[in-house]
DNA sequence: CATTGAATTGATAGCGCTAACATTTGTCAA
DNA sequence: TTGACAAATGTTAGCGCTATCAATTCAATG
């Protein structure tokens, strides 16, 4: 038992049976096993993560962000991919709540409704990531896609580009309120055309967005310019300009979404709206080990924003 | 204990108690908790994956192939991030073994001494991923870096750039062996030069690619190639040599390493060296699933290759 | 219908730890 | 020195499973 809190709690225990402790565990080479200590203790220090995806870029910065905060903690992160299937991302949770993590993060706010019920019933604290909304399960850090893809599109309208279109791969829920916040933006302005949307349930990748460009202008050759849903599908978008001549920013404008570090790199250097990612998972993280520790978090609900950065792509006016 | 059998081996139970058996675990919603049975067997279901980093496209590919290989089995993957360090792989393999894991996949030949030991010790089938080399702790599933960037160096002599450069960051053990491949390659070519060889230990970008190429045209004016430890480099390179009116592929021809999707999609496509990260990871999940049911590999090292895929961006005579 | 062996089910102990409480030791003032 | 209290350490039971072996049921056979 003295073991037990040295280990634990080195400060409720001496000074000289610590260091005597401390000599045998060196010599001996124990670990301590962490099942069984889940076990009697009936808590574990498991972390949960849930992301729709490992290779999206967006996910992986904010993982990072995770382990970056985690890092060198009594947290252990575990992290599960959901692959974008509602019913993956239940059977994690729920294999993740069979576990008695300390705490989950998880993706957005479109759960199914078992999965819902599963997450108000557990024993954990939660926070929710990527968006912001009404009535988190308990903890939310996020921007508002629908604002941010409205303030691209009033960056293009602004820049001159009255007949814009919209291209998105995957139509996840955060894709498809960016849509709607290009649709609402754009109708306000009375310039939405629903020819000028193109979309594809096929997962995002560069050579896509030089496809959806493609189908774009060949749909509606008058746009003259387009609000991607993320940055691959900028960048492919203006590849594919380029090989068609298509001058860019001065004929048609190209916004992507998520400022990935490449896009400022490019030739012209894309638009695009920054994100906090690697924010967004050390804060979340941060947050939930604060809670646990005892420590309520001033808001329930944090905003991170989001910035439109204009570049080169939509440098018209200058 | 008929319940614990009921839901472990259902074909040991009989059918009629097996069905009142579901009928009550649905009723009561009944999960068994691992860490109990944990505890009671002395194993887990637990696989641990450690990567040298979670944002690199490279191994967020592997991991889903993992991901994707481990879907609806029984497998539980648990991921850990050593950030390319060798004390936080110790850290990870130290705290993956005290869950006693039924297997460990991790990256590359080059683990501390410590780590080795542990890893020699430790009652779990293993697999080194990412590389081949000889001696392996127990399985292996990889290809020759130093081969393949030998066959890309190749490449790129054959298309008659005589004077081929190499830029590199974040000089981990596989860039490394990349750059050895290269200068072996040059120099039995009779055209290696120490200063067209420009590396940095910051971590990889496009931007960085940019900066790098930059550096190297500087360093080297006469350059008129460039193998580039990445793809993230090369796309990087390309850019800052459009910017400069450096004619691609005429005057300078670029080759990436890793064939990431973009490259392809690029304007001119970038010439790269294909690898297998979805199949290495899928495969080392798969051989670590049929060594654990007690079906030894038919061979403990197993060498995916590689593809040079030449493209426009060094297709100098064509 | 008894006998046999296989199939199925059940009883028991214990995995390694921690919560809760009990006991011992140490410290200080009266 | 004594008592009172805090600090440190120890004792006990049990967390929820599974390995092992024991007991029971079942099916097939003579």
């Amino acid at each position: 038992m003295t073991v037990s809190r040295a280990l634990r709690n080195p400060d409720k225990v001496s000074e000289k049976t610590l260091l005597k402790i401390k000599a045998v565990v060196d010599r001996l080479g124990y670990v301590p096993d962490p099942a069984a200590s889940a076990l009697a203790a009936g808590k574990t220090n498991v972390i949960g993560v849930i992301v729709p995806s490992v290779t999206n870029n967006v996910f992986s910065d904010v993982m990072r962000g995770v382990y970056e905060a985690a890092e060198g903690s009594k947290w252990q992160i575990q992290l599960g991919n959901s692959r974008y299937s509602p019913l993956e991302e239940e059977t994690l949770v729920r294999t993740f709540l069979s576990q008695k993590p300390a705490g989950l993060i998880l993706s957005g706010l479109d759960q199914s409704s078992e999965t819902s019920k599963l997450l108000m019933g557990a024993d954990c604290r939660i926070v929710q990531i990527m968006e912001c909304g009404p009535d988190p399960y308990d903890m939310m850090v996020g921007f508002s896609h629908v604002d941010a893809s409205r303030a691209a599109t009033r960056h293009l309208l602004e820049q001159g580009y009255d007949r814009p279109g919209y291209i998105a791969a995957r139509l996840d829920p955060r894709s498809q309120r960016r849509l709607k916040g290009f649709k609402t933006e754009a109708e306000l302005a009375g310039v939405y055309a629903p020819n000028r949307v193109v979309t594809t349930p096929r997962p995002s990748t560069v050579t896509l967005g030089c496809e959806l460009v493609a189908d774009l202008l060949s749909k509606a050759p008058d746009t003259n310019a387009v609000l991607c849903n993320n940055d691959d599908l900028a960048l492919g978008a203006l590849f594919e300009c380029q090989r068609r001549g298509v001058r860019i920013p001065e004929e048609f404008g190209i916004c992507g979404f998520n400022d990935l570090e490449m896009v400022a790199a490019a030739n012209p250097s894309i638009t695009s709206v920054r994100t906090f990612r690697l924010d967004m998972g050390r804060i979340a993280f941060e947050n939930l080990v604060e809670a646990l520790q005892g420590a309520e978090p001033q808001q329930k609900t944090i905003d991170l924003g989001f910035d439109v950065i204009p570049r080169g792509s939509t440098e018209r006016t200058a």
